[in-house]
DNA sequence: CAATATACTGTTATATTATAACACTTTGAA
DNA sequence: TTCAAAGTGTTATAATATAACAGTATATTG
């Protein structure tokens, strides 16, 4: 697979992260990173499980879902709720204060960081004294490119 | 079935809303509906299913999601994109100043008014030069009640 | 080096969530 | 009364996700 530069660097990161780890960096861990990588776009799971079957060779179900929560769970990749899709990450800094913007057109996905979205929440918790664990947030609408 | 006076306001509503409007306020909607309003939890669309068919009569997926979409179209109830569920929804006036809070452990459902939070998204789209069509931010954590 | 524990994969089957398609019914207006 | 539109009932099936279990690769430790 011919990939950008900054693609191998993320996988590189990605099989560091597995050795720093002590996790392995194995053919289906591999192979769904570097699809999603590959295609900055949102794919379901029943999408990379096509993509990366052969007609000799036809990857199951749990094999991708396995890759999929592995990579999620470690920050590489992130699950787009309202869309039952998964794409790279394209930041591996924040993690906290971003969300996920998708162009109804092109259907490009960003992360936009959002220190402003974070802190208004946190706003929030303080005055209702409640703690949060989990967020996300999502956007629909058209990119700038998309947009002119 | 028995409900709260602002069960029954809200039911009210939404059969005013389809009177107004020239939709029929037909059983399966109202059962959809009030079911929804009378327990404040997030519920499948299979769940509904069940609480809603007797032995004799089975209703059938269809059915239900009909009624779902219908009244999710119209802002009465929310889809809980990362549950997969529904809910009824509690206020009906904000519809894009709202995040949806969930409690881990008692499982209710709280929308929250935001207005930081929309204000932090039109900012970063006014940045971007981005156009946002929809929005969803759900928050998972536990409430106050389970807190203390 | 073997023995063994652990992490991971392969495979089959099945659960869960959602929609397509089409015949039928209800309703209101022409 | 006829007709169009909105809505339902039903069957079948698509799309998404997980359970369960046997087998394999890898690292550890005796
Ligand atoms: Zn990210
Ligand atoms: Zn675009
Ligand atoms: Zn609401
Ligand atoms: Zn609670």
């Amino acid at each position: 697979m011919i990939m950008k530069v900054s693609q191998s660097n993320k996988l590189n990161r990605a099989k560091r992260f597995c050795e720093t780890n002590k996790y392995r960096f194995t053919e289906p861990r591999e192979r769904v990173l570097s699809l999603l990588l590959s295609r900055h776009e949102p794919l379901g799971a029943y999408q990379i499980l096509k993509l990366l079957s052969s007609k000799q060779a036809k990857i199951k179900p749990p094999t991708v879902y396995r890759a999929i929560d592995f990579w999620k769970k470690n920050g590489f990749i992130h699950r787009i709720e309202s869309m039952n899709a998964y794409i790279a990450c394209c930041e591996h800094k924040h993690h906290q204060n971003f969300c996920i913007f998708i162009c109804n057109q092109c259907n490009k996905v960003s992360e936009l960081t959002l220190e402003t979205l974070s802190q208004s929440i946190t706003n929030i918790i303080k005055d209702k004294s409640i703690v949060i664990t989990r967020s996300t947030t999502e956007l629909f609408g058209s990119c700038f490119e998309c947009n002119r």
